[in-house]
DNA sequence: AAAGTAATATTGACACTGCCAATTTAAAGC
DNA sequence: GCTTTAAATTGGCAGTGTCAATATTACTTT
């Protein structure tokens, strides 16, 4: 039933629905999404969108439920690729979030854009913990004994993590690598955190 | 020349403009800010502000310029406030900008909200700058020699402070004390950065 | 003081937005 | 075949940012 062209009822309408504000989102953020345009872009009435969406909210918490899913499944995917040291897993969870960021900067943002999305959404509210608990499996792997618990642990990794990328997209650091070490500036506020400070 | 009432000229409008517009930002956040709106609350025509900011970006830029002179002072004063050692400042820090955070929370989005302000604006960077510089001075007096550069600990403390101050505004952490140590969660993660997650 | 210029505020308009109501069309259930 | 339900259409409303043309005031220069 999903093929069925030139017909009033479209079939797939939501589908199509989503892939165009995905291109919109790409191409000019969620800002330049608007659900008429969306209508605009499938060839559809600017108001027929509301079937599948009740309000633009929907449509982008929809958007963003997808991205939160895809993003933990490639972290997933590459934590099961080889079997690396606890540091290891870290900093390929650091990069891939990175990555994902660079490749797609406005789904990153639109992830956090919380004023755009129904935020009671119980669907977008487990998506968004699932990379939150592989970070928490991962840090479960550490033998030795520490002073905070894992939960803040990967709480101050996930915000240092999530910190880092959205300064990288908005412009305010640059891809430097680090003056000292010589390692990207990425992995090297990931080994600040894995070493720490260390002062006085 | 900034008294004149009931006057064409208004006398001193921009500031005018600029105070409704911050109580608009505080009341609904930076999505309800509206030009017309805020002509509307300083009881002039919707199309005066023009003269005075370009358009709806200069407004909100030379909004942000004021939050973070503002907020940059402040974390000033608490840091000449008593001699601390290096730890208890960049504790100072963390706890100013979330307090501020927590305060003023659409103030503080607004900051970082690039989209919204003109990121060319030199003003601007040059405010945004003035944090970054305090935690390079702040670091800059540890005495331990590190594996990395002062400039990844400033940007991983700042990403760090940044996005969790981000999580908690978002409502996706609550307050908390860590299960643990039993302090408070933003400290025990500036712990967690100070003395390492330590795995091997 | 008078005239001319620049700054500032007003009004009106345009294209766009999200959303709503009423309507038309097609599909599904009995 | 008829009814019910789902899906898409059209039209309209209030709101937005921005622009152009105009009116008003303040400042400068003579």
């Amino acid at each position: 039933m999903p093929s069925k062209k030139n017909a009033y009822h479209h079939g797939n309408l939501r589908t199509e629905l989503k892939d165009a504000a995905l291109g919109i989102l790409d191409e000019g953020g969620v800002e330049t999404v608007s659900i008429r345009k969306v209508a605009r872009n499938v060839g559809v009435a600017h108001s027929a969108p509301v079937n599948h969406f009740r309000d633009k909210k929907a449509l982008l918490t929809a958007l963003a439920i997808d991205v939160f899913c895809c993003l933990s499944e490639t972290i997933k995917q590459k934590l099961d690729l080889d079997e690396n040291n606890l540091s290891e897993k870290i900093h390929t969870i650091s990069n891939t979030l990175l990555e994902y960021g660079m490749n797609y900067p406005n789904r990153y943002r639109l992830l956090w854009r919380r004023d755009y999305l129904n935020n009671d959404d119980q669907d977008l509210n487990v998506a968004m913990d699932l990379i939150y608990d592989q970070l928490l499996d991962v840090l479960s792997e550490n033998q030795k004994e520490t002073n905070v618990s894992i939960e803040s642990q990967a709480i101050a990794l996930w915000s240092m993590i999530h910190g880092y990328i959205t300064m990288r997209l908005d412009g305010n650091l640059t891809a430097k690598t680090d003056e000292q070490s010589g390692v990207d500036r990425q992995s090297a506020i990931i080994d600040v955190l894995l070493n720490g400070i260390k002062c006085y």
